[in-house]
DNA sequence: CGCTCACTAGAGCGATCGCTCCAGAAGTTC
DNA sequence: GAACTTCTGGAGCGATCGCTCTAGTGAGCG
């Protein structure tokens, strides 16, 4: 037998990309079981906490593999409105392709708050976590202190919702646009005061 | 008997508030029928096409609201950078409020590219519409020609990603933050070319 | 009154839900 | 090879899913 891990890894990724594609509350377990070929014993020998312990593992994966790539894009710029963009570039999905994967925690996160208190924690600890990355790298690129966390908050809401708007329609312009926002709202600190 | 309407509203009107709470999938016909207090009966009397029927009548409905207050917003406005910022501060719904009910289509739209393709297009007719809604108004600003529709997007993009960083998070100060950042992106044309 | 018909209430359907439980296979330790 | 742990396969559970069907109710109208 192969020991463990070869399953459980199985069940994490198959998940991750179930709630990415459909979200939560329409990932059967059957589904999950059919397309990862697991069976319903590793499951719940795995996760004994059932649908819900293996939706917030895989979460926490997804979100793990979104900071990486954002982290390299950033380190790999010479400044955050250019790392951002090169973000987007990543989260386009294959070159040439037409549809746009989404955002792997966006449609669980979306129906979790009355779903499941558990999935909307895992939910918002994974969008803080990649607002830090973002304010970290303005706050090293000497953005003023005063708003380092708003513009980071806005950056990664336009990120989102181009996201969101690209899945929806099927047209990645939308995170073409993003790009060109991000530009413009990273490119020199808001003029404007607290309001 | 109460002839008709009354019973139907009840429906959509449920549904548009459980789909934006908690989606499609998550919102079961026995909740539905509960919190509407109709009968099944009616149910499928008012939409024989059943839960799938009424969910894109609830969204349809949701969107004309959504657009009437955005319309509303812009009209009351200067211009569209200030037209977007009293839209947010409307969609933080009740002034005090420590939580925002959110964007009403975007749970749905979410799941829906797998589990209903009806669905699907029902919530892009609704984005595309209040896009079209910020891009007029721009237009009429007298905004660039050429990155009217770009900017519009991008606009849409920040509103629905703060939206959905305030609903799982808890916390509407991303509204806030992104009404700071629409005010730099809608303030001047854009300063790049075309990307 | 008696007919029509939009509408409602609710029993009941097969299918599927997440989950429990257990027998047995595979690997480790004496 | 016996004893033990770890892991897997699958039958089966009660509950709930969306939906169909039918009897019944009451308003409109001759």
């Amino acid at each position: 037998m192969v020991r463990d891990r070869d399953t459980r890894a199985d069940l994490v990724q198959t998940m991750a990309r179930l709630l990415r594609d459909q979200g939560y509350t329409a990932t059967g377990r059957a589904q999950l079981l059919a397309e990862s070929g697991v069976s319903n014993g590793s499951l719940y020998h795995h996760f004994p906490g059932g649908m819900e312990q293996l939706a917030e593992a895989a979460l926490e994966a997804s979100a793990q593999a979104v900071a990486d790539a954002l982290r390299e894009a950033l380190d790999g710029a010479p400044n955050a409105a250019l790392g951002v963009a090169r973000f987007i570039d990543v989260a386009k999905g294959p070159v040439g392709g037409e549809t746009c994967p989404g955002c792997p925690i966006a449609p669980t996160a979306l129906e979790s708050p009355i779903i499941s208190p558990r999935l909307r924690t895992a939910a918002a600890r994974c969008f803080d976590q990649w607002e830090a990355l973002i304010a970290a790298r303005l706050q090293a690129d000497g953005w003023p202190e005063g708003s380092v966390a708003e513009t980071a908050s806005a950056a990664l809401a336009l990120i989102e919702g181009a996201l969101l708007l690209a899945r929806v329609s099927g047209k990645v312009d939308h995170l073409d646009n993003a790009k060109l926002a991000t530009a413009s709202l990273l490119a020199a600190p808001a003029v404007g005061g607290t309001n």
